[in-house]
DNA sequence: TGTACATCAGTGAACGCGCGTTCACTGATGTAC
DNA sequence: TGTACATCAGTGAACGCGCGTTCACTGATGTAC
């Protein structure tokens, strides 16, 4: 991953204090979002005690002490990235579901969120599932980003419930989409992870085929 | 938790071959019954790399040194833990749906499962829903013993369903069971974590509703 | 009886390592005059 | 034009700490004779 240098992207501006500034806001701001696209990703796919904060910024072409000049602590870096990928993820899951016609659109979230797609690149998939038990013993602080997220996402469950034209419990069905996607991933072998989520689709269909 | 120490429980017997054993045979396996039972706990509690070996220890009034003449790494702890947890939680669902009569049995399991008292003990609880992302990420023999007592469980809810007489697929069923016991946990306030759990076993009821 | 020796669960210092965090610094770029 | 100085994102050595693991050892208990 080649990476931009600081001297690349520097630009100078003055502000209207007549402050001097030798990078550019953007610059700065670039920066700090590449860090938290990053940790999102790796945060999902090895856990969040799992990244470390060197190993991260090593990924971008940076070095650890730089990490402060960005953030307080690794806590305020694991709320933005939690939710950024819940702004991902609830972004794709919508877009997709849209595409379906009415009748099919919460049918068509269910079949994403329990693809074998999901199941194998978590770095892209919903964060919830990603760190389940490890959000459990969190911070109060990032528990309630969580539970904020969430919420969002029973929205936009009963959201496209609603265009269907479907009585469902939105608590229920993200119980369910968690559960199965989760127990799939402990599956070591392929036959018992698909067969997770086929039963579990399948549950979910029964229940909003109303 | 006052420990009775080596020279309490120590015993001499003699072997047929004529060695001397300073120690009965029981002595050694208590400690080490006694290591993988707190751990079985506190693994649930903390997670798995939230305990370390020497603290482990130290619980049971023993040093960290000693770790390593019962167990060949963290590792096979953890295995022997893990099963030590599904003997306990498996044995306990098991005898409490028992005493529900027929018909009845299913709906016992699911209501001590996503229970406020299962959310908020997670040390005697379902060791799958304790460490779930955390399993997702261990080494393919840890997961493999996990999928071996999941197979266990799923066995126990058929059982259950074949003597109330009622067709649910058991995968579906613990899917809905981890993921609501799991995002429950995850919620900060009480309210919104008892609805995740009502939520699902009210889903649940619906599907078994046969 | 006493002396020499064996057993072995448990001890505790030490190992290398990675963690999150701090901080004096560098160096590329600018302005002031 | 040149010299002095300011800015500040990023650098990298260092901090204390806890981790899993190793290993020479202790000490309570026994047998052998």
């Amino acid at each position: 991953l080649p990476i931009t240098s600081a001297a690349q992207t520097k630009q100078t501006i003055e502000t209207h204090q007549g402050q001097y500034m030798r990078y550019s806001k953007e610059h700065r701001a670039n920066t700090h979002a590449k860090i938290v696209t990053a940790a999102a990703t790796h945060f999902r796919e090895k856990g969040i005690e799992g990244v470390g904060v060197a190993s991260l910024m090593q990924t971008l072409g940076l070095t650890h002490g730089g990490f402060y000049a960005h953030f307080e602590s690794k806590e305020c870096l694991t709320e933005e990235a939690l939710n950024t990928a819940f702004d991902q993820t609830l972004k794709r899951f919508k877009d997709y579901a849209s595409q379906a016609i009415p009748g099919h659109k919460l049918r068509r979230l269910v079949d994403i969120y329990l693809s074998n797609e999901h199941r194998n690149d978590p770095g892209l998939g919903c964060f919830a599932a990603a760190n389940a038990s490890e959000i459990t013993r969190q911070s109060e602080k990032i528990r309630q980003s969580v539970s904020k997220r969430l919420a969002d996402f029973l929205d936009l469950i009963e959201d496209l419930a609603n265009q269907d034209n479907i009585n469902v419990d939105s608590r229920a069905l993200l119980s369910m989409m968690t559960g199965g996607l989760l127990l799939s991933r402990i599956m070591t072998d392929d036959r018992h992870a698909s067969e997770f989520l086929q039963a579990t689709s399948n549950a979910i269909n029964q229940l909003i085929k109303y």
